[in-house]
RNA sequence: GGCGCGGUAGCCAAGUGGUAAGGCCGGGGACUGCAAAUCCUCUAUUCGCCGGUUCGAUUCCGGCCCGCGCCUCCA
């Protein structure tokens, strides 16, 4: 069965599937590298994650491209105002949001190019768009793309051309470069002295590439004129997506990605993220409040992608749970996640997670589906119908790892609790326990609070008892 | 103003032209000396408001109210 997905350039749920029959070829629009990147950002990583292991899940190959913004103005502002060099200082974030994505399970992109590493590949396309007359120089030395001569322009995001124009011609004055048009774009901006040491050698002059043309390079280079999809948050459709088409199509008069995912945003408290409201929360501002990365990804799945989220800490307590919940059921059905890089594709009886994601990527019901089958499952279990039944317990676990992997949680199955008891707390512990065979509750009790007060929990089981940190 | 999206239980959030998934919280129960953990179970006569179409609408159409996004470099 083939994903379903919504395509945001023909406003239709559409097959995806790949133009060379092999593999699905796809682009997502990378971080920039200044900082930290924020939750927010990772719901469309997330998802562009969750889109690549549906598709491997049901037994695609994919090749997925991701890049890396590490010349721009934010970039290069703040490098020179720490006194580092932009590479460096952009090696520095890059690395910082690997091991972000790593700690929520992203797989890694087949390849992630970066923009500084491809400036000839911006060059070469800028000057073919000059030759055939869609882009033209400046007197500064910065290139534009002529708008006007690109009939298509608009097509993604539907805004008419009076529109565009009209909107910008308000902000002309304020405009610190010089274009035909208002709604002309820059595909290469000429050096000026707030940047430092940051410029390249052009046909045009020194200067750097604009943000759009990078992309576009890119996905020429990694991708091809023509590919299979093309994603990123909403707030890109307009104009950064907009002016990759242009840019390419231009150039090529081929399509140029054939269809286009786009992720709402994350909303926080029922508000926009902001800096001024101080909620752009962090992985590892949140990891300081005790949130882990898995549950992060959790709350962001628990919505559709087509729909913004409202990203609250009530959530984040329901999502600790429902993962909790899921360990159980690893627990009682004694899974064990397999991990490497080819993914589950049998289902099994988890089937109606799978339909479901493969229907518009449709996590909040893969969910839902997920948690019956849970319940369903587990009470088979307690009543016996898996005794003696290697290979129907086989198949739960191969769908329920299917299951994991499709959506890229990490359960794992209650461990013996490994942690070190130290020897006093293990005393007082063994203190409790034989009080307690010897029906002295009030000293019983008396040790647990103690046990209790230096953070430590006793759990009852029959035949003995099990003491963890509390997680307070 | 233009384009687009949404308003579903205390919270988060699916969904369908035929009568409301799932998670959290809360209630009840099993278990337990009491707990904790776990398991079972209950909780929206109702899907922003008002009309219309229909045998029947939360789901389709129109109007209104409210919230949100994009409109040149924000995922």
């Amino acid at each position: 069965m083939p994903l379903k997905l919504y395509d945001t350039l023909t406003r239709e749920v559409r097959e995806v599937f790949p133009m060379d029959g092999k593999s699905v070829r796809f682009y997502g629009c990378g971080p920039t590298v200044y900082g930290p990147a924020h939750i927010g950002n990772f719901r469309t990583f997330v998802m562009q994650d969750v889109f690549r292991r549906v598709l491997e899940t049901s037994g695609q190959k994919t090749y997925h491209a991701r890049n890396v913004t590490d010349v721009d103005d934010k970039t290069i502002r703040q490098s020179l105002a720490e006194g580092v060099p932009l590479h460096e200082f952009t090696d520095r974030w890059s690395k910082y949001f690997d091991k972000d994505c790593e700690a929520l399970n992203l797989l890694t992109p087949h390849v992630q190019p970066s923009a500084v590493a491809h400036i000839p590949e911006q060059i070469v396309l800028i000057e073919n768009l000059i030759t055939k007359g869609k882009a033209y120089k400046a007197e500064d030395g910065s290139v534009y793309f002529n708008v006007s001569s690109f009939e298509d322009y608009g097509r993604l995001s539907r805004l008419a051309d009076r529109e565009i124009t009209t909107s910008v011609t308000e902000r002309e004055s304020s405009d610190e470069y010089e274009r035909d048009s208002a709604a002309d774009f820059a595909l290469w901006k000429a050096r000026r002295p707030e940047d430092g040491e940051n410029y390249w050698e052009s046909p045009w002059g020194q200067g750097r590439p604009g943000w759009h043309i990078e992309c576009s390079a890119i996905c020429m280079k990694h991708l091809g004129e023509s590919f299979d999809l093309h994603s990123g948050g909403v707030d890109l459709v307009f104009p950064h997506h907009e002016n990759e088409i242009a840019q390419v199509e231009a150039t090529t008069n081929k399509t140029f990605a054939r269809h286009w995912f786009h992720i709402a945003h994350l909303m926080v408290e029922g508000k926009k993220m902001s800096k001024s409201l101080g909620n752009l929360y962090t992985l590892e501002e949140l990891s300081e409040q005790g949130y882990s990365p898995q549950e992060v990804r959790y709350v962001l799945l628990s919505g559709s992608y087509r729909q913004p989220l409202n990203f609250t800490f009530d959530s984040m307590k329901a999502s600790r749970k429902a993962m909790s919940k899921l360990r159980d059921f690893a627990t009682r059905f004694n899974f064990i996640p397999t991990t490497g890089s080819t993914l589950e594709t049998e289902f099994g009886p988890f089937q109606p997670v799978q339909e479901a994601l493969l229907s518009d990527l449709s996590t909040p019901e893969a969910l839902g589906r997920c948690f019956s089958l849970v319940r369903e499952l587990s009470e088979a279990y307690e009543k016996g119908e898996y005794e003696g039944r290697q290979d129907a317990l086989s198949e739960v676990r191969r769908g329920f790892q299917a299951t994991c992997d499709a959506l890229g949680l990490i359960v794992e199955a209650k461990k013996e609790d490994v942690e070190e008891i130290p020897a006093d707390i293990a005393n007082l512990a063994e203190k409790r326990w034989n009080a307690k065979l010897s029906k002295d509750w009030a000293m019983a009790d008396l040790l647990r609070n103690e046990l209790l007060e230096l953070g430590w929990v006793v759990k009852d089981g029959k035949e003995t008892f099990e003491i963890t940190r509390s997680s307070e």
